[in-house]
DNA sequence: CGATGTTTTGACTCGGTTCAAATAAGGTGG
DNA sequence: CCACCTTATTTGAACCGAGTCAAAACATCG
């Protein structure tokens, strides 16, 4: 695998979870300087698993890759819960809590960072401070994710449940800064979507060729293109997590 | 609709509570007097939405009948996220967040009762007290929930999902001492199992009449009778949440 | 250049849906 | 207690969305 997931300078990375955040709360500079000082780095290779289901992980923040969380069946079904995409903690749970819920996975080759500072800093400070804030709205839209998820395969069929993956992972990119013009980094496979849409990889593939030929999106190694992104919401029923949660720009 | 769901008395209601969570934590018995202590009942018929999607609501406790956190799409089709049975909290959520993040419907006559002064003794207690610790693995369990509900969808066959679902509010029902012998309350349609476990009501029926035919389960009019728990849960490869998370009986 | 993983295609099958109608169960009012 | 209404369960038959199997075409990388 190239490094086309490993770019981020030392300063860009943190930039990104900044960014997020600042989409939830108003950080103060010393919120922003605590995040651009974390500097214990660690790079993992796709596959690893970044947090095991049965322990408990230390918090970190995915910096550059992809990873995702996953469920196994004991005969070797694979269920994808969600993708963690940079910007979004790994174990940033803030539930004193011995067990870890799920493993999560690398999908591609991983940057993260040591986030204890922060967490450290959220616990002496107040519940209503900007940073804890941001943090618990960001735990809310992850939370948010996951009932989509279980919706999509619920209750959409396979067109829709693709479209509203994309449309969501779109989204969860424009908020960091990822990606320009509509066009996106992807790194995912057709299998990594068939594990989290529920399909089978052919059926993915028939899909997204359905969605290409209407001009919807446009998917080449690696990178997306969102052609039309309204149309796109449009016919999966995709609604931004609901007004109040953040302010888009 | 009967008052089947109406029976707890005012004792037997909180206990349910303190059943529960003594599963997660050593209560103190201050802990389980403040339980016992609230006092502030609602009724509610079927159908009422104890919480809106959109805005927030105060924290109670379901004392008895059921309900369901719900999303509907646009055209009209509705995913029921997970139950909430007797015993479990109604926005108990402890994020300071403006937005509640689904909905919560009534399936039966409820009762429920208000939870604002254990959420403030909580508040004002330390982090590792019981209670709080209690609750807080109350929540961990609730988002498990949500990720076998998201496995299902996504790698079970109808048959696997019903197993699973029924295999899970069995167990959960044991936590809280609801039914005996295996014998259990059931007041769920076909329709809202159908909702449930992304399915239609027909091959919902058709499917709980293969489980019943192999005599794992017995299932008439609001009453569950769990013929052959194990064989139940091995055939959906269901597996209670995972050690240490909390020690049954 | 071969080796490996990913995407694509075709043909066939099957689990689950849909539509429609019959039957059963509960709840209500006389 | 019966007649009636409504809602829930059950059945049958036709259909279709998505899965499976197998092989070919592409990419990517060492």
């Amino acid at each position: 695998m190239t490094d086309r997931y490993r770019t981020p300078t030392r300063r860009a990375g943190p930039e990104l979870v900044i960014r997020k955040l600042r989409h939830f709360a108003p950080l103060t500079s010393a919120d922003e300087n605590l995040i651009q000082a974390l500097d214990d780095w660690r790079h993992d290779p796709p596959g690893v698993e970044l947090v095991r289901a049965t322990s408990q992980a230390p918090p970190r923040l995915l910096i550059a890759g992809w990873a995702a969380r996953v469920r196994w069946l004991t005969d070797g079904r694979r269920q994808i819960l969600g993708f963690v995409l940079p910007g979004d903690g790994v174990a940033l749970c803030r539930r004193p809590h011995p067990m870890s819920l799920c493993a999560m996975v690398a999908l591609t080759p991983v940057q993260t960072l040591d986030a204890a500072a922060l967490m450290q800093a959220v616990a002496i400070g107040p519940n209503d401070a900007p940073l804890s804030v941001a943090l618990h709205v960001g735990a809310a839209l992850d939370e948010q994710a996951l009932m989509d998820q279980v919706v999509r395969m619920g209750r959409m069929t396979a067109y829709e449940r693709i479209a509203h993956l994309i449309s969501e992972l779109r989204l969860r990119m424009l908020m960091v800064g990822l990606g320009a013009g509509e066009q996106y980094p992807f790194p995912l496979t057709q299998e990594m979507l068939a594990d989290a849409t529920g399909l089978s990889i052919v059926h993915v593939n028939r899909t997204l060729q359905q969605i290409r030929r209407e001009r919807l999106i446009d998917l080449h190694t690696g990178r997306l293109l969102v052609r039309d992104p309204q149309m796109l919401a449009a016919v999966c029923d995709f609604k931004p997590p609901s007004a109040g949660a953040w302010k888009p720009k």
